[in-house]
RNA sequence: CGGGGCGUAGCGCAGCCUGGUAGCGCGUCUGGUUUGGGACCAGAAAGUCCCCGGUUCGAAUCCGGGCGCCCCGACCA
């Protein structure tokens, strides 16, 4: 196609709206504008590069045996709250009336909408295994959409959705999903990692998510170094505490500790460190106030402390509450003579002696505070994250941490949402059962982000073929009549082999359309200028290395051909 | 939802403190010269200074309210 003739509006300077740098360079490239706050209109070259992606995507689930259908987008409350969701969604979930004022959403996710069909239309187990999959825009209210297409609000997912018989069954339907997922990654051209997760707001057994390897990614990883584990940080498990301690038990003493709140200003104070302290922290649910004691190096997960109290919602409690409950401001609460609360604390507490807390009282900490002898622990539960070091749960060495950005997640629901919807069939005896069902999703747009933030150098993208918009950018450098037609020669005979060309047709000067090369990031640049032309010879420029090859224009065709099955294999 | 910041030409910004003719760079349009890494000369068009209200002889500028956006946090597939 011709640059003059398609809409890429490039931008020379950085827009200031763009945080990271898949954000900045596909606005820059314009791939993309922003419509409203997580909401982009997707240009040409941006559709075209989603529409790759969806390609790859159509053909590995079609591969895998799953079947294409498309949902609509919005639906309608009754279904949701079958499953009590259309409550336990929150704000997330954009709610509307129609005119005769019944109550809709936009589609965050179709398992209800699937287990409806799914429900009416199949009746025996002769009918399963099932999967069907959809690509559709979605819309989730985010509390705050930032990152451009990493986390817009709507955005284009791969969503589908299996049915078996049973767990085993299930597990196998599963088991493809993960493998397809792999494969689709794979030809992306990205460097990830499936990851053990948590199931979050979609619920179910268990999960993986896949999560593309990068400094911007918002997701902390744990992974054994060479080892086989890997897990999100929310989810990895610890192990329990081994060491011990002979140290003699000490009094408990309490100190002045003046304005002193944070863990390093106290251990600097008392000349300690952070492992010979248990921070305690408080935390409101809508029912109570839970204290949680965690060891002063440690990180708390409120996903795992979450898990361990049985609730949904669970926030930092208010300074108001803080000195409620404790009688001190924040920085002094400690698991002493304190009352009307619950007392829940890490493993790592336990093992600790003659420990430094806070003293429920301004300015007072206590020293050689002791677990059982000085408060009681209610219960003790896995409630910090993991952290670099750790020994692995599978015990195949220590914990690494990354950071990732989660372009899928896979899923094992059970019999959740089919109880829920009553989605059954009858089994060769002639029992009704319920479906097991997975749900596996992929989001397109944050593949095509995490693709960039893997692929840029300062001057723009650099796009894996199999997703590039284009394969090659043609650059004639001079509006001379030999080159601009050998130029038209070239791309006529590459359009006709079937390769996408994107010539930059425009009466602009070299740089200008070198610079926008670059930027926008086509693996290969096919340069025609005069003074080759007139040795007979055009360059072929690879964008990621920056190598060229001198060739004579009819054996462009051949040379492309070349790099790119090499680059496949 | 809490904290911070921003809103002025298509884009990036200055001007606001200290009220008085709305500016700069890039881009766009016309003509000419140029043509291997974001050219040069000459000319031109383009602004509801986010919105509403107030103060004032006079408001982009001061005051009040609203809206939108960005960043940090609480978080979330």
């Amino acid at each position: 196609m011709r640059v003059s003739q398609l809409l890429i509006p490039t931008l020379r300077e950085d827009p200031g709206e763009a945080e990271v740098v898949s954000h900045r360079l596909m606005m820059r490239a314009g791939m993309i504008r922003r419509v409203a706050a997580g909401i982009y209109t997707y240009l040409p070259l941006g559709l075209r590069v989603i529409r790759k992606i969806e390609c790859i995507i159509r053909e590995e689930m079609d591969r895998a045996g799953a079947q294409e259908v498309l949902m609509p987008i919005a639906s309608p409350a009754e279904l949701w709250r079958e499953t009590g969701r259309w409550d336990f969604y929150g704000k997330e979930l954009l709610r509307f009336k129609d005119r005769h004022e019944r109550e809709f959403c936009l589609g965050p996710t179709h398992e209800e909408v699937i287990t409806d069909l799914i429900r009416r239309e199949v009746r025996s187990y002769r009918q399963l295994p099932l999967n069907c999959y959809q690509i559709q825009t979605k819309f989730r209210d985010e509390i705050r959409p930032r990152f451009g297409l990493m986390r817009g609000r709507e955005f284009i997912m791969k969503d589908a959705y299996s049915f078996d018989q049973d767990e085993e069954a299930a597990k196998l339907s599963y088991r493809k999903m993960y493998d397809a997922y792999v494969r689709i990654f794979t030809r992306c051209g990205l460097t990830f990692r499936p990851v053990e997760a948590d199931t979050g707001l979609i619920g179910g057994i268990s999960s993986h998510e896949f999560m593309v390897l990068a400094e911007t990614g918002e997701e902390t990883i744990v992974y054994a170094e060479g080892g086989t584990y890997a897990a999100n940080i929310e989810r990895a498990e610890l192990r329990l505490p081994t060491e011990t301690s002979d140290e003699p038990f000490r009094p408990l003493r309490k100190v002045p500790t003046p304005g002193l709140r944070t863990v390093e200003e106290v251990c600097a104070f008392l000349k300690t460190t952070p492992r010979r302290l248990a921070k305690t922290l408080l935390f409101t649910t809508p029912k109570e106030t839970v204290a949680v004691l965690i060891r002063g190096d440690h990180e708390a997960n409120v996903v795992k402390i979450k898990k361990l109290l049985g609730c949904q919602d669970l926030e930092l409690a208010s300074p108001e509450t803080v000195s409620a409950v404790t009688g001190a401001p924040v920085g002094f609460a400690g698991p002493i003579g304190l009352r009307r609360t619950r007392l829940v604390a890490d493993h790592a507490v336990r093992v600790m002696r003659n420990i430094v807390v806070g003293g429920n009282e301004g300015d007072t900490h206590y020293v050689d505070a002791n677990c059982d002898r000085d408060f009681k622990v209610e219960t003790f539960g896995d409630l910090r994250s993991a952290m670099a070091g750790d020994p692995s749960p599978h015990g195949d060495g220590t914990l690494s941490v990354a950071r990732g950005i989660e372009v899928g997640h896979v899923f094992m629901l059970g019999t959740k949402y089919s109880q829920a919807m009553k989605a059954t069939y009858l089994d060769p005896q002639g029992n009704e059962q319920f479906a097991v069902m997975g749900c596996y999703g992929i989001g397109v747009g944050r593949t095509a982000a995490a693709a960039i933030e893997q692929n840029h150098d300062a001057k723009g993208i650099i796009w894996p073929v199999p997703i590039a918009p284009f394969l090659l950018h043609l650059l004639p450098l001079s509006p001379s009549s030999q080159v601009s037609q050998a130029a038209r020669n070239v791309y006529e005979a590459l359009v006709a082999a079937g390769v996408e060309v994107l010539w930059d047709d425009r009466d602009e000067r070299a740089g200008v359309k070198f610079n926008d090369a670059d930027l926008i990031g086509v693996p290969y640049q096919l340069i025609i200028g005069e003074k080759g032309l007139a040795q007979g010879a055009v360059e072929l420029k690879e964008r990621k290395t920056g190598a060229v090859t001198r060739l004579p224009p009819a054996e462009v065709l051949e040379r492309v051909k070349e790099r790119v099955e090499q680059a496949q294999t």
